[in-house]
Formats: C-alpha cells, structure tokens, sequence
DNA sequence: TGTACATCAGTGAACGCGCGTTCACTGATGTAC
DNA sequence: TGTACATCAGTGAACGCGCGTTCACTGATGTAC
C-alpha cells in the first residue's frame, strides 16, 4: 500500500488543509487527531508517517493559514492603499465573520493559541508582524515608527472584534460591532 | 458526611472560584472536571452535588468573574472620568498581562467563548454591554450613539491586543502592543 | 429540650468513551543490479 | 530494460490514560414530634 511521492505529498497537504479548517471551526484541544484523519477521508493509524505528534500538526496548520493571509497583505500593499482598505474591511463583514473555518487563525484560535507550544507561537508572531508591516505604510500617519504603532493597534482591534462579534449572542451588537471596526478601518487608512 | 449549609454554599463557591481560576489559565476544553475538584481539595464525586453538568460550572464560573468586572467599571463611573482611565489602562498594563488567571476572561478565553453553550454565551454577552454601557459616556465624543460606538470600539481593541499580546513571543512586541494600545485608551477617554 | 429519622454533601470505585500514540502487517513504489 | 528486493504510506487493532458522569455508601446535619 505504498504511496507515490506525489500522492504522499497530496495526502499530507490534504491533512494540514484540513486540520486548519477543523481546528479553526471546533477548537485545537477540542479536536482529535483521528476526527481529521477521518475527515481527511484517512484512518489515524497513518498520522504518524507525517507528522511526529499533533502538536506538530496545529504549528503546520496554523503556518499554512497564516502564510495565506500574509500572501494576502503584501498583494494588497503592491496593488495601493484602496486595495488595503478592501483587504481589511473584508474581514469585518457578516460573511467573513460567518465562516470561521476560513477566516483569521488568531481570531478563530486566540485564546488557545497563547498556550500553543513555542514553534506554533513563534510562527503566529512572525505572520502577525509581517502582516502589521504590509499594513504600516497605508497608515494614516506612517512616519516613521507611528505607522508601526497605528498598524498594531488597528490589527489588534480587529481580532478582538471579530471574536466578541463572534461571540455576542445578540445579532444586532454583532453587526455594530463589525460596521464600527469598518468605519475605524476607513478612518485609519488613507 | 452530609455539611452545613453554610459549609456547603462555601464549598460550591470555593468551586466556581476555583473554576474560574482554572479555565482561564489552561482553556475550558483543557481543564477537567477532577481537576478543578481537587484544586478546590475535593474528590471530583461529588461535583454533582453541586453543579449539573460541566457547562453549567463554566457559565457559573464565567459569571463570577463577569461580575466583578461590571462593578469595577460601574464604580470607576461612578467616581469619573479620571477613575475610569485608570481602571482602563490597568487592563493593558504587563502585570495584568502576565496574570492569566486573575485577568478578563473574553481575553483568555474569547475563542472558546464563542463555541460556549447558550447560557455561557448570553452570560458574556450582557456582561460586555454593560461595560461598554458604563464607559461611553466617558469617551470622547459621548453623543447619542456615538460614545456606545467608540467604547465598543475601545473594548474590543482591549480584548484583541490582550490576547495577542500574550501570544506573541517577542517580549517587545509584545509590550509594544501594551503600550500602543494604552495611547489608544487615553485618546479615547477625555 | 430531647429523640428518632430523613436528608444529602462528600467519598471512592466504576461506567463507557475518546484521546494521543504505537505497532504488526499489507502491498504498491522505487531502487539496485 | 527487466528482475529482485528494500522501503514505507496507509490500515486497523491495541496501548495506557483521562475524560464527564453515575452510583452505592458514609455519617453529620437538620427536622418532625
């Protein structure tokens, strides 16, 4: 039952894939190895021909969603300060707050991810950075280290609102949660 | 071995304590049951003497600390402006960041928060608009709806650097995050 | 006020279950000649 | 290029363990008379 190189790499990618979007919708501790594997159309004997342990699933899967998003920004940044403001309010629409499992890792997985083990932080840190810096420039006020610190607040906020907006059993506080982070969005690029 | 009831209702608040303490500082899913019992130096049997379940200990637990945040931020209303400051920048400040276990609990727990039961969930949700209630006249510009705009605003950004705070592993990023967001505090209460 | 009895807080063993991880086995892949 | 053999991806059973929850039992509390 050996695999191709080209299947074992597919299969792998597939787990990863699949973990991230399990992870982000139902938990990290909350979700089992063999609940992925499963998922993954996998029986979860086979976890350990590509991955040492879980722990070393949750630092992939949060680095592949992570490169995503920095791929994202840096886009946005190429393209001009409008393309930033979309990227961004994009993220504080209904829909987006709607589809956990595809969105932001830090906001799906915040408060788990502050006890991940030291690679999963270390790899949130640097995507969270380089995603302040793309946004840094477009700041309203970006001399210098203003820009940093504008970008930093503004991305911090984000997070925080989407998981209280996720959170709030009250749809009506979840919407003006979102539309007030947009308006703050607006108000800080440009 | 039946106690008094006095004893009793000390017991069961030891636990929601205790609880409290737990949860916040390892996650919801993460803590069991018997652990919390035997922090609180019981044997986990008879939890259900107490509680209904685990989910009715975390909602009662979350309330707890709930609570006492609502009264801090009404009493600093109540005593003004400058009370209120203070009471807002504690939040940010590196010792409040590196006691998990005693701080706000959409921090440290916000993405489990949002997978919570109901009871959970509405019990977060009227504790945060409380808060926010209690801090919007005291925003910059507390017109009408403006100020409740503002401190939801304030708030979320609160929750949002916190915990990311915590999460990165960069010390000075992270007591850059602190102090941006102080600024931000100060800023926004005037 | 004193006595007999029902209540019930807390103990410790046990329930079924799912967890992360290991392992013997399989058979197709990839390699050495 | 063809053959023999080593590799190893994936399966499925099993490991020890801790989970949330239940239960028979205990003995002190609280109540009814």
């Amino acid at each position: 039952m050996k695999k191709s190189k080209a299947e074992t790499a597919e299969t792998r990618k597939r787990i990863v894939e699949t973990a991230a979007k399990t992870f982000r919708r139902k938990g990290i501790a909350a979700t089992g190895v063999a609940e992925i594997m499963a998922a993954a159309g996998l029986t979860h004997g086979g976890f350990y021909r590509h991955f040492g342990s879980k722990d070393q699933l949750v630092a992939e899967a949060l680095s592949a969603t992570d490169k995503n998003m920095v791929r994202d920004s840096r886009e946005a940044a190429e393209k001009g300060a409008e393309a930033m403001l979309a990227v961004f309010q994009d993220y504080m629409t209904e829909a987006y707050r709607d589809k956990v499992e595809d969105g932001c890792p830090l906001a799906a997985m915040g408060s788990e991810l502050v006890r991940a083990d030291d690679n999963t932080r270390h790899a949130a840190t640097t995507s969270f950075r380089k995603i302040v810096e793309a946004a840094a420039p477009f700041m309203r006020s970006p001399d210098d280290a203003e820009g940093m610190d504008t970008a930093l607040s503004l991305l911090t906020n984000m997070v925080g609102a989407l998981t209280i907006a996720r959170m709030v059993d009250d749809p009506e506080l979840s919407d003006r949660i979102l539309q007030t982070t947009r308006r703050r969005i607006a108000q800080s690029i440009g």
